[in-house]
RNA sequence: CGCGGGGUAGAGCAGUCCGGAAGCUCGUCGGGCUCAUAACCCGGAGGUCGCAGGUUCAAAUCCUGCCCCCGCAACCA
């Protein structure tokens, strides 16, 4: 049957580096939900690819003595292998760097001009080369920014801005009137709230700071903003013309049914990608889903209080898609990501979880369901499947939870539920597995007057495995293909799934079935995890060489620019002294703020740090602390704070405070 | 009083809208079975459903207050 047209979409991943598996959950889930709509009948388009432009990329292929483009070359033929070896069924793998989406990017950002939704104008302000972004004084911690702790450095550029404004009320109707818009529904409260309610600001869309972008074609000392470069790969893959003259794809898949992407850019899509779209007078995508993260699971034999955590190569312990893949095999890995992962929480993952996974679903639940049914087949029939219709009561709960299973499945997917999807659909072999118990075929086989009932059972449940894997195939595409091709069954069409007992009479399976999965050693896979974080570790401590393995933004060591050397006397300006911290309490209102009351002397200074995660109230009070006391007083959070106390803080935001050794020096003396 | 999500068995979660015997997966313990990958099936143990009040014949579910965790925002001298 066909249901139309059907696009979905991935972000287009980012070519600073090899994808770990948290990346590489997003292109599989898309995947999964892609292959599931081509089985209902769907004519799926599935589009995924690279965002390659912007001052990171340019600044790391430098270090690396490369040009701009082949280190994206290089980085975006990484991403393109891993999603290959992942199996995944996309149509179109668009680079921000092909030459057609180039030239669109060119014409929109031309269109939108003319249009006088994008003006000219000037910025001010601190920016962020890590992040491409500027902030305004306020928002700087400690001269660095405040999402990755880089320095930033004053700049005014001259710059192109959109005015987000004009939409802003267009958009908001929209949202509310289209719940289903942004997924999950949390998420759409943040953006209402937080952005689109107190106002949008206009959003700076142009650079010149740095070259490798897309040049405005009219002014081409400018480059095109990432984001709207990177937003607009949805449509120029599609064949969008900005001056109207579209082609076909374009036309045809339009809005987007699906785009999947992180909640951490969420934001983007459901906020710039929008009003991009409204300017350019295009209809909007039906459905953004951000998608949770996948985080590394505590390690249960260290601390136990330890949080998941966000991988990192300096860590050792980032887990990339392709040691999984060595360890567990393709299907594996995606049966783990797309089953572990709540719709809304973040999931976790670990070495351990994956063994677990694999032994008890895939080698236990369904691999030995195969396993058996195929060998009393061969035992008892000499491999010929036939239906006798010597039915029993017992089959008519099989039937129905099978029946059933394909109905959950079907609308778990249409709200987008992969994981609980897969749940149900195991649910048929979980029930197989305990009607071969309530059936005891080797019991049937003694007895030559049940001949004709043993083969019913052993069709019922040929038939409940053709169903269950015709349905998983989408998620697991090896997996469906090796049962059916060893049941000797023809996939199940979708349409058909309401019935039960379409497999022939006489269907022949294999006479040597092959292990689906094999149990795995737990054991054995941590000594090979071990091995990999250890060159992980060896390769992090080493100076980086290769491209390829450079990926993550979290450092332990912060990457910290060299500030401009000065004279002594500029240093001189500051005046350091000691301090008592004699009292201290939590601001009201924020969770990283403390209020310190810090004897230096004989006066005593109300001093604001924020540094309540670190520290509570009680451990500050006694501490003598180094503070910069000529800093001009301002008020955080409602509290005057006069001077500010120093600490060192490394890239994950941890803070140490600098303290004196000798615990009993007078307080008040200077520093320096 | 910035907005939102959450706190249910050792772990991970469902159930909360529409009150009515506390459920699922994993782990653990015991039993059964022998077709199968030491797999499969059944059963047991294990929970003050965050805390305190209230409504009700009846509360995980509704109401009030409080505590804690997590997002987003703000903030970080």
């Amino acid at each position: 049957m066909n249901r139309g047209p059907y696009y979905i979409t991935t972000a287009i991943a980012y070519t600073s580096g090899k994808p770990h598996i948290g990346n590489t959950y997003e292109i599989v889930l898309a995947d999964a939900i892609a292959r599931y709509r081509r089985a209902q009948g769907y004519d799926v388009r599935f589009q995924t690819g690279t965002d390659e432009h912007g001052q990171k990329i340019e600044d790391k292929a430098t270090a690396q003595g490369l040009s701009p483009k082949e280190f994206v070359d290089r980085t975006a033929g990484e991403v393109k292998r891993i999603w290959d070896l992942m199996n995944t069924s996309y149509d179109r793998f668009i680079r921000t760097t092909d030459a057609d989406h180039e030239l669109q990017i060119q014409k929109m950002f031309r269109k939108m001009y003319d249009q006088g939704d994008i003006y000219k104008g000037s910025y001010e302000g601190m920016y962020c080369k890590e992040c491409e972004a500027f902030y305004t004084a306020s928002q700087i911690v400690d001269g660095k920014c405040p999402d990755c702790g880089m320095e930033v450095h004053p700049a005014s550029e001259e710059a192109y801005f959109f005015r987000m404004s004009k939409y802003a009320d267009r958009l908001i109707e929209h949202i509310e009137t289209h719940p289903e818009f942004i997924q999950p529904e949390s998420r759409k409260n943040e953006m209402m709230n937080n952005f689109l309610k107190p106002g949008l600001q206009d959003l700076c869309v142009s650079r010149t700071s740095f070259t490798w972008g897309i040049p405005v074609d009219f002014d081409p000392k400018h480059v095109v903003y990432v984001w709207l470069d990177a937003l607009s790969n949805y449509i120029t893959g599609l064949g969008y013309d900005a001056d109207g003259e579209s082609g076909e794809l374009y036309k045809k898949y339009w809005p987007a049914d699906l785009q999947v992407i992180g909640k951490d850019i969420i934001r983007f899509h459901t906020i710039y990608w929008p009003i991009f779209l409204m300017s350019l007078g295009e209809p909007l995508p039906k459905q953004v889903l951000g998608h949770p993260w996948l985080l590394l699971a505590k390690n249960e034999k260290q601390d136990d209080e330890e949080a998941p955590v966000k991988m990192s190569k300096s860590r050792g312990n980032v887990i990339y898609a392709d040691d999984l893949v060595d360890i567990f095999g393709v299907d594996a890995v995606r049966y783990y990501v797309l089953h572990e992962m709540p719709f809304d929480n973040d999931g976790t993952i670990s070495w351990e979880l994956v063994v677990e996974r694999v032994n008890s679903d895939l080698a236990n639940t369904l691999g030995n369901l195969v396993n058996r049914t195929i060998s009393m087949t061969n035992k008892y029939f000499g491999g010929e499947v036939r239906q006798t219709g010597a039915v029993n009561d017992v089959d008519a709960d099989l039937k129905a939870v099978t029946l059933d299973a394909v109905k959950k499945t079907e609308e778990k997917m249409e709200q987008n539920r992969v994981a609980d999807a897969l749940t149900e659909i195991f649910n048929i072999f979980r029930r197989s597995n305990k009607y071969i118990d309530e059936t005891m075929p080797w019991a049937l086989a003694k007895d030559e007057a049940q001949k004709d009932r043993l083969a019913e059972v052993l069709y019922n449940l040929t038939e409940a495995i053709t169903i269950g894997a015709s349905l998983l195939a989408p998620f697991l595409p090896e997996t469906g293909e090796r049962i059916l091709a060893q049941l000797g069954a023809e996939a199940r069409n979708f349409d058909d799934m309401d019935r039960f007992g379409l497999l022939p009479d006489g269907t022949k399976v294999t006479e040597k079935p092959e292990i689906l999965f094999a149990r795995l050693d737990e054991a054995e896979v941590l000594a090979k995890a071990d091995a990999i974080a250890e060159k992980q570790m060896a390769a992090a401590g080493a100076p980086a060489e290769d491209a390829g393995d450079d990926a993550g933004d979290e450092e332990r060591y912060p990457f910290t620019e060299a500030k401009a050397e000065v004279g002594i006397d500029d240093f001189a300006k500051l005046q350091f002294r000691v301090g008592e911290v004699i009292a201290s309490e939590k601001a009201k209102k924020s969770k990283k703020l403390l209020v310190n009351q810090v004897k230096i002397g004989r006066e005593t200074r109300q001093i604001v740090s924020g540094i309540a995660k670190q520290y509570t109230p009680e451990e500050m009070v006694g501490k003598k602390v180094i503070v910069i006391t000529n800093l001009k007083p301002a008020v955080l959070a409602g509290y005057e704070s006069q001077g500010m106390i120093l600490c060192a803080e490394d890239a994950d935001g941890n803070l140490s405070l600098l303290t004196v050794e000798d615990a009993a020096f007078p307080g008040g003396s200077e520093v320096g």
